[in-house]
RNA sequence: GCCCCCAUAGUUUAACGGAUAGAAUGCUGGCCUCCGAAGCCGGUGAUCGGCGUUCGAAUCGCCGUGGGGGCGCCA
C-alpha cells in the first residue's frame, strides 16, 4: 500500500481513539493544508462541534492534547478549529528512500478489462488539431488506466462505409490527378475531398456516389474491395502521425466488418429485449423502438428512440448498439483479424478483416468512448439501450462517455468538407514544434541525437499543452500556446528531469554513506510531500479519466524541485557528506517520479536537452 | 420549448464544501566565477449577477445573463 494512504489511515485510527468518531468519518475529514499550516489536516472538529453543540476551537484543542500520534507523525497542532499534523523526520526520510528505490510500481492487477475507443477519425483526411486532442486524451487515459491495474485494449473504429469515403473514392476514380510521392497520402486525399465534396453537390455526381456507397455496403465487389484498400492506405498514413506522437492501438474495427459479421445477430439480440418494442401504430409504426426512461429523457417530446426503421434497416444508433454489444462480449459472433501495422512501440496493431485469424479482442467490462461533447445525448441512448439488451444476460457492461470539447480556431471550426483544417494538421504542428525546439537545444548536442531530442520535446510540449486543460473546456488553438516551451509546459518538467540527471551523472563517481538523522529544510520537505502524493494523484486521474490532474501535479513537482535545486546545493564545496547523501536521495526520488509521470502522459523524460 | 457543457487576474488556466483562491503568461524590479537561466526570487492583478442552503460556497440549489452544443426512420 502506498505510504500516504497508510499514514492517513493510521491518523484516522488515532483520531477515532481520541474522540468519539468513526474511522471512516475521521478519514474523510483529512485533507491537505497549505504548507505553512502543516502536512496533513483534519476538519473533524467542525462536525463534532455541530453534533455536540460545542465550540469547535475547544474540541480541536482537546484533540491536540489527547491524541496519540502514530510514528509517521511528530506533532499535532490545533489552529483555531483546524487540526494540523506534522510528519516526523523519519517519515520524510522514508519517503525519499521508498520513492528512489521503488521498482516500476505496478498497481494490483484488477479483474476488469477496459476497452477504450479513440480517435475514430474519418479515413479520408489527415488528423487536424481537433482529432489530436481526442487521440491524446485516449492515449493518456489508457496509460493511466493501465498504471491503475486494468487490462486495457485500445481500439480504433474505422467508418469505411461512410458517405465521405464514398465521395473520396469517387474522386479517386474520376479525377485525373494521382497521389504524388512527395506528399503524405492522407493530406493529399483530404485536399482532394474538399474538391470532391463541392463537385458532389451536382445531382448526377451524387447519384454515382450513392451507387458506390451501396456497393460498399453490400460488399464482395471490386468496388468495395478497392474502397477498403483506399481507406486502409489513408489510415496507415494517419497512423504515421499517431506514431510520431507516441499514440498506439491494439485493434482497428472496420464498419464493413461490423455490417457483415455481427450485424444480423445483433439485430436478433435487440429484438429479444422486452423493453424494445415493435410499433404497430402512430408515427413510428413499423419501427423497432427503444422506450427511453430516466430524468434526461423526461420532458422530451418524444423519448422513443428508433433502432430499426420500418424498412428493416438499422439507424445509426441501432448499429452503434450492436457494436457495443460486441464490445461487451454479449454476442456469439466475432471478427477475424489480420496484421495491420507494426508499431514503433514494438506491438502489432491488428485490424478486423475477412479471412483473418481468430483472436481475443473485445469482451470487456468497461467500455470507454472518447467522443466529442456534442454526442452526449446519443451516447446516453446507446448506454441505456445496451443495458436494456444486457439485462437478460448475466453481464452488465459499464459504458463511459469520455466527452471533450473540441479544439478549434478562433473564428472557424475545423471542417473536412470546407478544408479549414489545411495548415492546421497534427503533422504541421509537430514539424513547427521540432523547428522551435531544435533552436533551444544545447549546442554540444548534435546530429541524430539532436533531432531525436527536438522531436521528443516538440511532441511532449504539444501533448502537454492539449492535456493540461480539463477536457470539458474548449481549446482555441494558438501556435504559441500549443508549442510553449516555458512555464506551464512539458519542457519545464523535462528540464527539471534533465537537471536531476545532470546531478546524478556528476555524482556518479563518488560514494556516500546513508544519510542519518538529517534535518530537512522547508524546500526539501515541500518536495518530499509532493513526491508522496504521486500514487494518489495518478490513481485519481485514472478513476476520473482526467489526465490534466497529472499535468498539474507534474508542474508542482517540477516547481518544488526547482526551488530545492536553487536552495540546496549537493556537490558544491563545503557540503557535508550527510547532507549530500540525503539530498541525492531526494534527487533520485524526484527524477523517478518525474519520469514515471511523464510516461503516463506519453512524454519522454530526457537526460539532456 | 426541453436537455447538456462552459464562465476565475489583460490572456490561458488550477482548486475532494474548508484556512490568506494556486499557477503560467504579460508588464515590472532583481539573480549565472557556484550541480544546466527552457531556471530562481520580488511586485502587479481574478471567482458573470441575484437569492438561498451551510459553522464555512469559486464549488451545492433556484432564478437570471453571456457563449457553445444537442433533442431526425439524416449520417
Amino acid at each position: 500500500m502506498c505510504m500516504l494512504t497508510e499514514a492517513k489511515e493510521e491518523l484516522a485510527k488515532a483520531l477515532s481513539v481520541a474522540v468519539q468518531v468513526g474511522e471512516q468519518e475521521a478519514l474523510a475529514s483529512i485533507e491537505y493544508p497549505k504548507n505553512e499550516f502543516g502536512d496533513l489536516a483534519s476538519t473533524i472538529a467542525f462536525s463534532l462541534a455541530k453534533a455536540q453543540k460545542r465550540n469547535p476551537v475547544q474540541i480541536a484543542n482537546e484533540i491536540e492534547a489527547k491524541i496519540k500520534l502514530p510514528p509517521a507523525f511528530e506533532k499535532a497542532v490545533a489552529t483555531g478549529p483546524y487540526l494540523n499534523f506534522f510528519f516526523s523526520k523519519e517519515f520524510f526520510a522514508k519517503i525519499a528512500s521508498a520513492a528512489a528505490s521503488a521498482k516500476k510500481k505496478l498497481a494490483k492487477k484488477k479483474k476488469e478489462k477496459v476497452l477504450i475507443e479513440f480517435p475514430s477519425v474519418n479515413p479520408n483526411k489527415p488528423w487536424h488539431m481537433g482529432h489530436l486532442r481526442n487521440a491524446l486524451l485516449g492515449d493518456s487515459v489508457s496509460r493511466l488506466l493501465e498504471h491503475a491495474g486494468f487490462v486495457v485494449e485500445r481500439e480504433d473504429y474505422i467508418d469505411d462505409l461512410g458517405l465521405q469515403v464514398a465521395q473520396s473514392f469517387w474522386g479517386y476514380k474520376n479525377f485525373p490527378e494521382k497521389p504524388p510521392s512527395n506528399e503524405k497520402f492522407d493530406h493529399w486525399l483530404g485536399k482532394q475531398y474538399v474538391k470532391v465534396s463541392a463537385e458532389a453537390e451536382k445531382p448526377e455526381i451524387n447519384e454515382q456516389v450513392r451507387k458506390i456507397l451501396h456497393e460498399m455496403e453490400k460488399g464482395g465487389s471490386k468496388t468495395s474491395k478497392d474502397a477498403r484498400a483506399l481507406v486502409e492506405k489513408c489510415v496507415l498514413a494517419q497512423y504515421q502521425t499517431s506514431f510520431a506522437y507516441g499514440i498506439f492501438h491494439d485493434v482497428l474495427i472496420f464498419e464493413s466488418d461490423i455490417a457483415h459479421v455481427i450485424f444480423k445477430e445483433g439485430m436478433e439480440r435487440i429484438k429479444k429485449s422486452d423493453r424494445i418494442v415493435q410499433e404497430t401504430q402512430g408515427k413510428n409504426a413499423g419501427c423497432l423502438v427503444a422506450k427511453m426512461s430516466g430524468a434526461e429523457f423526461e420532458g422530451m417530446e418524444n423519448p422513443d428512440k428508433i433502432l430499426i426503421r420500418s424498412d428493416g434497416t438499422a439507424t445509426y444508433t441501432g448499429k452503434d448498439v450492436i457494436f457495443h454489444l460486441w464490445k461487451a462480449g454479449l454476442l456469439k459472433g466475432d471478427f477475424a483479424y489480420s496484421e495491420f501495422v507494426s508499431q514503433p512501440n514494438g506491438k502489432m496493431a491488428y485490424k478486423s478483416a475477412n479471412g483473418g485469424k481468430k483472436m481475443k479482442f473485445g469482451n470487456a467490462d468497461i467500455l470507454v468512448n472518447v467522443i466529442g461533447m456534442e454526442q452526449s445525448y446519443p451516447q446516453k441512448v446507446v448506454a441505456q439501450v445496451v443495458h436494456m439488451v444486457a439485462e437478460e444476460g448475466k453481464k452488465k457492461p459499464q459504458l463511459v462517455h469520455l466527452a471533450y470539447e473540441h479544439a478549434a480556431l478562433p473564428d472557424v471550426k475545423f471542417s473536412g468538407r470546407e478544408g479549414t483544417w489545411i495548415g492546421y494538421t497534427a503533422d504541421e504542428l509537430l514539424a513547427e514544434g521540432i523547428k522551435r525546439a531544435a533552436e533551444k537545444i544545447k549546442p554540444e548536442i548534435t546530429g541524430t541525437e539532436r533531432e531525436k531530442i527536438a522531436s521528443a520535446i516538440a511532441s511532449g510540449a504539444i501533448r502537454f499543452s492539449f492535456l493540461k486543460t480539463c477536457a470539458d473546456k474548449k481549446i482555441i488553438f494558438e501556435w504559441d500556446r500549443a508549442l510553449s516551451m516555458e512555464g506551464d509546459s512539458a519542457p519545464y518538467v523535462i528540464y527539471a528531469h534533465a537537471r536531476c540527471g545532470g546531478i546524478l551523472e556528476k555524482a556518479a563517481g563518488r560514494t556516500f554513506g546513508k544519510a542519518n538523522g538529517y534535518a530537512y529544510s522547508k524546500e526539501e520537505m515541500a518536495l518530499l510531500k509532493k513526491i508522496l502524493q504521486f500514487d494518489e494523484t495518478t490513481s485519481r486521474a485514472a478513476e476520473e479519466y482526467r489526465p490534466h490532474m497529472l499535468c498539474d501535479y507534474l508542474l508542482d513537482l517540477a516547481s518544488a524541485f526547482n526551488k530545492f535545486y536553487t536552495t540546496s546545493p549537493i556537490l558544491a564545496e563545503g557540503i557535508d557528506e550527510n547532507t549530500a547523501s540525503a539530498r541525492l536521495e531526494i534527487v533520485k526520488a524526484t527524477k523517478k517520479k518525474l519520469a514515471d509521470g511523464l510516461e503516463l502522459l506519453g512524454i519522454k523524460a530526457l537526460e539532456k536537452m
